[in-house]
RNA sequence: GGAGAGAUGGCCGAGUCCGGUUUAUGGCGGCGGUCUUGAAAACCGUUGAGGGUUAAUAGCCCUCCGGGGGUUCGAAUCCCUCUCUCUCCGCCA
């Protein structure tokens, strides 16, 4: 959620913001609107409560003395049912101020660049060199299925489209990677978490997951309950609800789960391999900290994880979203893309973005410092998409011989295999 | 799944039977001070959150005793309901 005084004091950063996000900016107008009328019926509403409180108060010291309260019961029986058209009055605002507050994006960061879709990112940094193939390197779906580690049929069959089931080496590699990257996060000093794959909706709308995107999570039927689509979203709302001292801060979190997602609106988008899928592992990084360190603590997490990729061999790029392209919860999103050879091309293996105060706003994170409480500022990393990860390992790693080699850093994680399959 | 007990401010814990000087007792912890070369101890003071008004982190006002609803002029206290926790039994990895 958007701090409300922004509303009140510099409409204009949301509408600058809104526009960079090429957002219609016709609601400005009713989210004024729906603002002033809220906050005139609290006045109005708080000043009748005031009233009833002293009428009940003498009510009761007249009763006892025993003097005659027919005057004063009179005057709180009209005063009982104005109040009772300003309860209806302020229940029915607030409900409508909560929905428009709840579904307005954050506000976008200074150095957002400007621009619509996806081609208008910026990219900031390169790192390796695309492998060149002195043969035709095949997608990974046949490496895997010649292997014997990857079988999508199966999973077709046990679920539906977009699952899969891994084998052997297969499963064995999805291990290894979930291993490396927590032991490697964890000596960098994130603190390992292993959470709930299942939260109920205020812990969605903590992160801001719901109201919004309420279509591309599965719900469990006839709960309030929901399957998590990253583990930022159990992860962040460990604090909710929490004033942290001063001192706790930073916190860094390293957690593997699985995520589930209905890729509602990409049909088509994807569809061979195990690029797209309802399920996956990844393990993500989360950040709480102070506002003043926010934008140096999201370079560090950037950082942090390009490292995991380096020590993969893995050639990335590192892309700025630009304001049409970032997520509704972001204040700024840096995009880690992996190369990926049957595609010719780099695709996100990592979305490592900076909140602010919007995550902790929601989920009433704050922090107290010099006896006064502040929204703390959230930031989050994938490190890595594990799904990803080992599609860019068999693709980059694949040998004329149909096998694929183990980057270095895995294979204590591999049994000391050091090859799959040839 | 069955039976019972409970949920109060950072923590512990009174108040609930019998509704109204409770602006929620008290202790611990935290903060400030006195004393001390310094510290501890002792003593004194202070110490919840959210919102409205405001230049204000000053005052004043409103709300909050697990969530929601009800009774009443008035609810932490009475009634209904939901959630969670604990104890015992049953079942189970």
């Amino acid at each position: 959620m958007i701090d409300p005084k922004i509303i009140e004091n510099n409409i204009y950063v949301l509408e600058e913001s809104l526009k960079k996000r090429n957002i219609d900016i016709s609601i400005i107008e009713s989210i004024k609107k729906v603002s002033k009328d809220r906050r005139e019926i609290i006045k109005n509403r708080e000043t009748l409560l005031s009233k009833k409180n002293s009428l009940s108060k003498e009510f009761g010291e007249r009763k006892r003395k025993g003097i005659d309260i027919s005057d004063i019961e009179k005057e709180i029986i009209i005063l009982n049912n104005e109040l009772e058209k300003m309860d209806e009055l302020a229940k029915n605002i607030e409900l409508e101020y909560e929905s428009i507050m709840l579904n307005i994006p954050n506000i976008l960061s200074e150095d957002v660049p400007y621009g619509r879709s996806e081609e208008d990112n910026v990219e900031v940094k390169k790192w390796g060199q695309p492998r060149s193939f002195d043969f035709n390197p095949l997608p990974h779906w046949e490496i895997g299925k010649n292997l014997g580690i990857l079988d999508i049929e199966v999973g077709t069959k046990l679920t539906g489209s977009r699952f899969y089931v891994l084998m052997g080496d297969g499963a064995l590699l999805e291990r290894a990677l979930i291993n490396f990257f927590l032991d490697f996060y964890s000596e960098r000093g994130y603190k390992e978490v292993w959470p709930p794959y299942i939260v109920n909706s205020n812990t969605m709308t903590g992160t801001g997951q719901l109201p919004k995107f309420k279509d591309e999570l599965f719900k469990i039927e006839g709960l309030d309950y929901y399957l998590i689509p990253t583990a930022e979203v159990p992860v962040t709302n460990i604090h909710s609800d929490q004033i942290l001292s001063i001192d706790e801060l930073p916190k860094y979190y390293c957690s593997f789960t699985a995520c589930f997602r209905k890729e509602a609106g990409s049909y088509g988008k994807d569809t061979r391999g195990i690029m797209r899928v309802h399920q996956f592992s990844k393990v993500e990084l989360v950040k709480i900290v102070e506002p003043s360190v926010s934008e140096e603590e999201h370079q560090k997490l950037l950082n942090d994880v390009e490292d995991a990729l380096k020590k993969l061999g893995l050639p990335y790029r590192v892309i700025l979203l630009c304001g049409g392209d970032t997520g509704f919860s972001a204040s700024k999103c840096y995009d880690v893309e992996v190369w990926i050879p049957s595609e010719n091309r780099y695709r996100e293996i990592s979305s490592v973005s900076n909140f602010r105060d919007f995550q902790a706003r929601r989920a009433k994170i704050r922090y107290k410092k010099d006896g006064k409480n502040y929204l703390v500022h959230t930031l989050n990393g994938s490190g890595l998409a594990i799904g990803r990860t080992m599609i860019a390992i068999m693709e980059n790693y694949q040998n004329k011989d149909g096998s694929i080699t183990i980057p270095d850093a895995l294979v204590p994680y591999m049994k000391g295999k050091k090859t799959i399959g040839g």
